[in-house]
DNA sequence: AGTAATTGGGTTGTGCGCAATTGAATTGCG
DNA sequence: CGCAATTCAATTGCGCACAACCCAATTACT
């Protein structure tokens, strides 16, 4: 009798719970000043290194252009960023920051510093945690897409 | 000069990317009997106890009737489960297994079994990054909302 | 019994996520 | 140069997630 795992000892299953109580715990602060979690995310990419292109920010938020041109055109919308054709490559559309999507950064920063204090869980427990899921998220994407490179012969 | 955390800093973030990265896993695997993500693991839920009704799913799952009504009509239009209004309360909707539902079972476990195999990471590093996540939800779940038991006075 | 408050499920609207497709721009190759 | 293959972004369609709402059934209180 070929039986399933219970749901509670599911890795993928407490990943996905996880993943969705983290994005909640944020929402409400989010909103206060216009942004999604999603959103949110690209705007950390965006602090971190500014004009990036569209495909850039997908493979940093292992996202994809069916995500991030919608979710672009309503940040621009709300005017946190630009949206360049510029390079030599007429294709690629690089996207900048304005001065209110730079000047959300310190809104930001105190929000996560709220959060991470209000989680009942010690710092290195949080990056152990960390630390697995960035594992397991390599892990399941050799699985889902095997890496070409590094195979020879 | 207050500056956010870099993207791969982010506890919340790996954890929004590792839960991606485990459905998209168990996509393609799904997709073959004819599942969603989400519709497995309410399968998990009622193979565990069948005759639930959408509340208790949705304790279980951490789901509101927004997107379990949609899902389980889903799935009872594909013959998996059933929807009865029996019980002395006229407002509670149980849902049954179908003898679909229950014949799924043998090749999830095969799913299941394939893909653990296929992480490269120790089972006891899944189960610690199991506990890890499920203490982050139920941490991360106090703050959203606040659990008026436990504080009295 | 009668009214108020609560509970259970459903609907609507918005915003992801992703597969699949499209179309324009670029590169590769003879 | 000329044409095929590739690349980048956008679009379309579907299925979640969730807030906000609605309605009917039930329970609580008087």
């Amino acid at each position: 009798m070929q039986t399933t795992q219970q749901l509670d000892h599911q890795t993928c299953f407490a990943l996905y719970s996880a993943a969705r109580a983290a994005t909640a715990a944020y929402r409400e602060a989010l909103a206060e000043i216009g942004l999604t979690y999603t959103q949110y995310v690209t705007l950390l990419a965006l602090w971190e290194q500014d004009g990036r292109t569209v495909s850039e920010l997908g493979t940093t938020l292992r996202l994809d252009s069916g995500t991030l041109s919608p979710l672009l055109k309503r940040m621009a919308a709300n005017g946190l960023v630009e949206r360049r054709r510029e390079g030599k490559d007429g294709r690629t559309v690089t996207i900048h920051l304005t001065d209110a999507g730079h000047d959300l950064e310190t809104q930001v920063a105190s929000i996560q510093r709220r959060l991470y204090d209000a989680v009942d869980m010690e710092p290195e427990e949080l990056a152990t945690l960390r630390d697995l899921a960035q594992r397991f998220c390599a892990s399941a994407a050799e699985i889902t897409h095997p890496d070409t490179q590094g195979a020879p012969r």
